[in-house]
DNA sequence: CAGTATCCGCTCGGATACTG
DNA sequence: CAGTATCCGAGCGGATACTG
């Protein structure tokens, strides 16, 4: 431990799979992203439309780091207006039972405060 | 809406199955306390120790979120020094293929990133 | 043992305006 | 169309000190 005892998040995170994972899936947006791409590639104003108020600069900062962690991929093709389309990598895709989990615990969830109160 | 143009975080989260799971299990630590106590009931200082470096105020709080959510049951019994147990409700249980998810994804992940860089 | 109380920095996510 | 640039408030999470 060096002379600031401090320990970044992401050393702390690094330890548990579960962090890992969720370093991924947390956040505001990201999971609702993946889910968005499990339909297949998507552009940018796409996304937007399916996720609800996210604004431009978020949009593009969970995209870029879903990028760095190999999740999505950026494909564009020059021209004017551009067109830049964003799909799953293999590694994104293999999240899909991680989201279905996800999903259906907050399907059945809401499910059962409905029935029991 | 009002004039705020405001809506708050609960009410887009709300809206997706996803984001209501990730409310409970997303956070820091939330989703490692959940799996403490998927081995059985433990007390607070068990946590802390299972947990690595998190703070009283902070775990004091998580559970307390996760007591209102329905997720943890505090068993507090009366005498000097106290001895208060924290345990998982059925609705908390009911999450462990969700850990399960999230954690099998992070251990295959590694393994993964070691096998092809 | 199991917390409270107080303080604080940093990051996340959002608002708004602008651009190749 | 697909972003950048800039600013900002809220709150999460951590440090430290104290308590029934």
């Amino acid at each position: 431990m060096d002379a600031t005892h401090w320990r970044s998040p992401e050393l702390v995170a690094g330890d548990c799979p579960l962090s890992r994972t969720l370093d991924i899936v947390g956040g505001r947006w990201n999971a609702m992203i993946i889910r968005e791409l499990l339909d297949g590639p998507k552009r940018f104003t796409q996304l937007r439309a399916g996720l609800g108020p996210v604004t431009a600069k978020v949009l593009t900062e969970r995209l870029r780091l879903l990028a760095d962690y190999d999740i999505v991929r950026r494909d564009e093709q020059p021209g004017v207006p551009p067109r830049v389309a964003y799909a799953l990598t293999p590694r994104g895709e293999s999240l899909r039972p991680v989201l279905a989990a996800l999903w259906r615990w907050g399907v059945r969830d809401e499910a059962s405060w409905a029935a029991a109160g």
